[in-house]
DNA sequence: AAGTGGTCTAGACCACCGC
DNA sequence: CGGTGGTCTAGACCACTTG
């Protein structure tokens, strides 16, 4: 076990002790590394992970305390809708619905400020039962390949994924009552739930996709997994 | 703006134009950091950010390169429900529903290996309709004062956080059809979904509490905000 | 065996913001 | 204004793992 991960250890059981409770403000970093034995920056290293984990705060000259928590971070997850079939042990199999492209007609939200866009729907199955169905938006404008890419033979999520790097992502989560296209093409009922996953990507500011991905509930269910120490 | 985010940006630019292409090795960090003019650590910081946020990936001695992407990573937020409300804008309401104590036959997923358990069922309501429905095991061994806390009068959700620290968390989400439980008091109907989120919480390796956590689907929905730069 | 990333140090200066 | 966290440096040594 590393230096920091030992002090993160201690300063975890001091908040759990309530021997910092929610609050307190703790000593400052050079008295902590002077008692730690350590540098400064082997205990910042050490700080660092509790606040993201949202469990201390920090403000300059105020100094760190021991946040009331209001809420507790978590990472999730999003992989390739086709690895994601696969890790469940499926076959994966994916089928090209409609594509054409248009101008600010199809951007019903207004996230692209009119450039010419790309829709494209398409189906990804797990052993020849509908999984996800995907209902994309490409900006033309930023990403112009997008233009020429051939989606009957490759799903626009795993194009992307190869093709476009991008620095900012925006995801919803939302259990729903199916849409027209959801009744159709993932063959469910009426009343069953399905679980859809909005995703906006940007690069550097620039808004690069939209995409409505739509899971029949009962099959799907995303897993996170956070602190971990 | 700081010399590690331009230096960042500068790597996300080369990433995005293919200079450096999926799978691409990087220069390594002595060398990035001569060709930046900045010491080691500060490249070792551009880089971590990116590796956290699946754009690298770095080996000893094979050195860092370009991931082909199969996941990004993002931020799950799950905030105390009571701020989720007032966040909203409305009038927090909550109401106990049920609460007692057991052992290992309330643990249907056997996850508390037979500690002594309590279970509580509570309703939180958003401008007096419900909101979301709290169905809790909290681990009495881990957790004693939960034996006496008064849930009447404060969820144990809020309780938690206010008296429980913990280090390790598991979530999973999906949409579901309504449980028995849901029907009754959720004032949902049978064909509409709800959104479960299930939580499991540990302290340092122990089980503290487990929650099924269930919202009216059309009232409910998780956003996360992931890069930024 | 050697080269890469991972950890840690001891120090400097800066920027913000509460006193 | 002063004290805190935030950034950055130049260096050392370590540990892993691949060629």
């Amino acid at each position: 076990m590393h230096r920091y991960q030992a002090i993160r250890a201690e300063l975890l059981r001091r908040i759990n002790n309530q021997t910092w409770p929610a609050g307190h403000v703790i000593p400052h970093e050079e008295e902590l590394a002077t008692s730690f034995g350590v540098a400064r920056g082997t205990i910042r290293r050490a700080l660092g992970s509790l606040v993201d984990a949202g469990l201390l705060e920090r403000k300059r000259r105020a100094g760190t305390r021991v946040a009331r928590p209001t809420a507790h971070a978590s990472t999730l997850r999003i992989a390739v809708v086709r690895h994601e079939v696969e890790a469940r042990g499926g076959s994966y199999g994916y089928r090209l619905i409609e594509s054409r492209e248009g101008g600010g007609e199809l951007d019903a939200g207004g996230r692209f400020g009119g450039a010419a866009l790309r829709r494209v729907l398409c189906l990804h199955c797990c052993d020849g039962s509908p999984f996800q169905l995907e209902d994309r938006l490409l900006n033309l404008a930023a990403i112009p390949a997008a233009r020429e890419a051939n989606f009957a033979a490759i799903s626009p999520n795993e194009w992307l994924v190869a093709e476009q790097p991008y620095s900012a992502v925006r995801t919803v989560l939302r259990a729903a009552a199916p849409s027209a296209d959801d009744l159709v093409h993932l063959a469910v009922g009426a009343s069953q739930p399905v679980f859809v996953i909005e995703r906006q990507t940007r690069l550097l500011g620039e808004p690069l996709t939209w995409a409505r991905l739509s899971h029949p509930g009962a099959a799907f269910e995303i897993v996170t997994e956070a602190g971990g120490y």
